[in-house]
DNA sequence: CGGGAGATGGGCT
DNA sequence: GCCCATCTCCCGA
């Protein structure tokens, strides 16, 4: 079942970083159809300096805050990765998810052949299939979610790109999750914002 | 396996 | 011009 509006409504941004692990990120793409197991996300919140929102609405913030909870965020990062986000909380909150690692299901070929092409090296690597969407730059690349998708309602029966729930409403408990840091910022650094799957193989570190 | 450097371009001051 | 919610390659152990 694609999660509806109100799932995205009923929780605010932290818990829902918790609740999105054990959904299934689904991508129906004109190649085909590629989707993975949410194991690791972060809450950002307008109210601490290392989200983008933290400065206010800009063009590439006004997403996030005029996005209903539901909607893509997906922004462009150091020269050449895309990284996709969940906008979170309430309308008019500039809060929202970043999806940084999900256990490969459906489409693994398509997977490894795009993540192969869009590496330089001429070698062959092989990409095991825990390091597939082990980060939020791979699984865009691994799912093709571009800068397309940003803005799109994940909620909508139209879009390409959506969420499931694929174990009846089953949420993890937070016991099974492990909660730390964030990984790449500088500013708020210490804050507990980090959420994954304990002792899952494809989180993107340890 | 771990660390370090380089790739590469948009956003914001 | 500097920063950046990243990743891969290549080196040494």
């Amino acid at each position: 079942m694609r999660l509806t509006k109100d799932f995205y409504l009923k929780y605010p941004s932290t818990q829902l970083a918790k609740s999105l692990l054990g959904k299934l990120l689904v991508h129906d793409s004109p190649d085909g159809r590629t989707s993975g197991i949410i194991v690791e996300t972060e809450s950002y919140l307008d109210s601490e300096p290392a989200a983008h929102s933290y400065v206010g609405i800009t063009d590439r913030t006004r997403t996030i805050y005029e996005g209903h909870p539901g909607t893509s965020y997906v922004y462009f990062i150091y020269g050449m990765y895309s990284c996709f986000n969940v906008v979170s909380n309430h309308e008019g909150s500039g809060d929202a998810v970043l999806i940084r690692a999900l256990e490969p299901i459906e489409g693994i070929k398509l997977m490894s052949e795009r993540r192969l092409k869009y590496s330089k090296s001429k070698k062959d690597r092989i990409i095991s299939i825990d390091r597939l969407c082990s980060g939020p730059g791979k699984l865009c690349v691994a799912m093709d979610i571009t800068k397309e998708y940003n803005g799109i309602k994940l909620y909508s029966s139209e879009s390409k790109l959506w969420i499931e729930d694929i174990k009846d409403g089953k949420e993890y408990l937070d016991e099974e999750i492990v909660t730390t840091t964030r990984v790449g910022i500088t500013k708020a650094a210490e804050l507990p914002l980090r959420f994954y799957i304990k002792g899952n193989k494809y989180i993107s570190k340890s």
